[in-house]
DNA sequence: TATGAATGAGGCTTCATTCAT
DNA sequence: GATGAATGAAGCCTCATTCAT
């Protein structure tokens, strides 16, 4: 029997190898996360994560290509933990506060995430989009199902376009919201009612609607 | 690529002075909107504007000096812009999609804007705040005075939320829809419409709201 | 690229010990053929030879010692190529037009053998030295025999360097002429021609020789 | 009046820059010449010509483009070395004579030439080729001349290939003979006979020319 | 005030070789 | 004997800034 103390770790190869993998893309993560993609260095990462400079061409084609896979990865984090709080016998609309509400719960588990992605879009190109694709495509689907429950008259290429205002206001809001002397704070609570207010009436007193 | 004025300008020492500055400053504009803030070297700037790379020191103290001045210049200019496309005879509403659809008219103006806003939040933070606080400022008293014509029920930290929002949606929409195939286009249809239902209603079908 | 062997080989485990070495030292010699010493590294070796990159050192001490066992390999090929073309009958002149007429008819069959050849004395010093020391004791058996066949008054010392004037010559026509847009082609007949007055006559009109 | 001792050498801007480029170039060729290409890197020519690194960029774009200029500048040198040790009185069999045995002159007065020259071919292919275009545009004109004085039955393609072959000659001799332990010697006695006897009657005992 | 050469730090990547499995 | 991951040294080039002319 193993000794819970890591006497002798006792992995495959292939185990060691996606070991040394995993805590190279955790020191980017960390990294990136910590002091942007433009002081993330092939040195600093495989110090940080105690390996040898060269072991990372092992594992990484480019330093770029490990950086484009970053965002990606912490999105798709990103949409498991909203998607476990949401809930399904809500409202559509209520369930779309909540996805608000979860992403900023997510930034403050994963304080790295802002960086990386206020950052990717200059540093990490390639990553970048195929982030955007990612959201874009998992709420398309959302709101195109959600058509039939209260979601508005738009057609296909508008609820591309308000995604985009959607993804724009999270964005935007994170950056001046987010943060608290330095760290990440708790995102003030009329933050969360201006979302809710402009989701569900819109910026001005209307009329009632037809239709 | 700098022509010589053929007549004699005869410009005072000061006038000479600033007409230098003022090429810097062009020469900046012009380099950043075409390949980005890290591109824009010092030779590269200075070549452009046909001086020698020690003038530039003659000018700004630092690189980083005129980097941060870029944004909130042409963030004026985009003011000026909308401003002046604005009919005062409208209702809030109209206007606020007048102002919407103005700044897709200015990217078309001033290509170079693009670039210098969606990078200087990397490269020149300190001119990327300052131009938040600008828009936010000017925002603030439209939706303010608003407040009696038309916009919602919204407090003024929420206003300034939603201000987040709209800044939030300008810059993402503009990303995925104001180029084709690499030039500056015309904006889609769709984006106007999608952005005035969003703006109009909210994202929901919603019964009358009374208040 | 390694296609195997679809009916088992059947190998004794030397036999299999010796089919290893062989791929390697003929993975090496395509690929130093085809894109010289500097780009044949050990992984690009073994790559091609269908081995991991470790096995490499159980048949060589270093990529160094095979890749110094390359010319001499190719060279005594090239020996034993032109050797088979010669015809005793022949006088020793038209012998001597003959090899070299051969030595170029060994580069279209061997292409690889230019580049092998120009690079060692840079790369492969050791291999260099060792195949022109074949070079040199074969010729030189060849010259001291024939000179009681028609080759000139030259003394034991003033032999070797005309070897080495030939193996220049040699060499440098190839690179000049061997090559017909990228590819090894036919030596152009002037070449040849041009070879045999020098061999013939020398490069001047003589008065007759007395000797 | 300036003292002698070069208190302060006062040059012009200009001067002073040809200076720091004349010595960088001066340090390139020493070091390629001890110790070859390969061993050029940047950081040792500059420590060499005693200039910050970055330095070596304001007079070369990269150090293949002083790599490049290595060969043809020294190959000048040799040219005009040879040129000045002719004597027009003498036959043109001769003065080819004296044009090889200048030519290991030039091998003791500048030794780097032997492996800048060596090395050239494939770590300064540019360099390379406009040496030899160099060399083989006055060979031929020297050697068109000479058809009307002495020079054998060659028609102009053949006298290109016989260039090649004279090359190739003083390359292979010079890497065999001209070295004594280490250092550049004496070209033994023997070589140049080789060379005049071949030069002057070929390799074989030949019958009576006629024309 | 304009000039433009000098500075020197720093980063990505390659590769021969070792060695535990 | 075969494997293949780890090692770590070394090189080219860019660029903001300084300063003597």
């Amino acid at each position: 029997m193993q000794t819970k103390t890591a006497a002798k770790p006792k992995l495959t190869r292939a185990e060691r190898n996606e070991d040394v993998k995993r805590r190279l893309f955790d020191a980017a993560t960390a990294i990136v996360g910590r002091v942007g993609y433009a002081e993330a260095s092939v040195a600093r990462i495989t110090a940080e994560a105690g390996v040898a400079q060269g072991t990372f061409y092992n594992h990484f084609a480019t330093r770029q290509e490990l950086l484009d896979e970053l965002l990606p990865a912490v999105g798709m984090r990103m949409l498991r933990f909203i998607r476990e709080r949401i809930d399904d016998a809500q409202t559509e609309e209520e369930r779309e506060i909540e996805r608000f509400r979860a992403f900023f719960g997510f930034i403050r588990e994963v304080p790295e995430f802002l960086r990386i992605l206020t950052e990717a879009e200059l540093f990490a190109p390639a990553g970048y989009s195929r982030h955007l694709d990612n959201i874009v495509a998992g709420y398309l689907r959302i709101l195109k199902r959600g058509r039939g429950a209260g979601v508005g008259d738009y057609d296909d290429a508008e609820l591309e376009a308000i995604i985009h205002v959607l993804m724009g206001a999270r964005g935007y809001l994170c950056r001046r919201y987010a943060y608290e002397n330095g760290a990440v704070g708790i995102v003030p609570d009329h933050v969360i009612t201006a979302y809710e207010k402009l989701i569900r009436h819109g910026l001005f007193k209307t009329a009632p609607q037809e239709g």
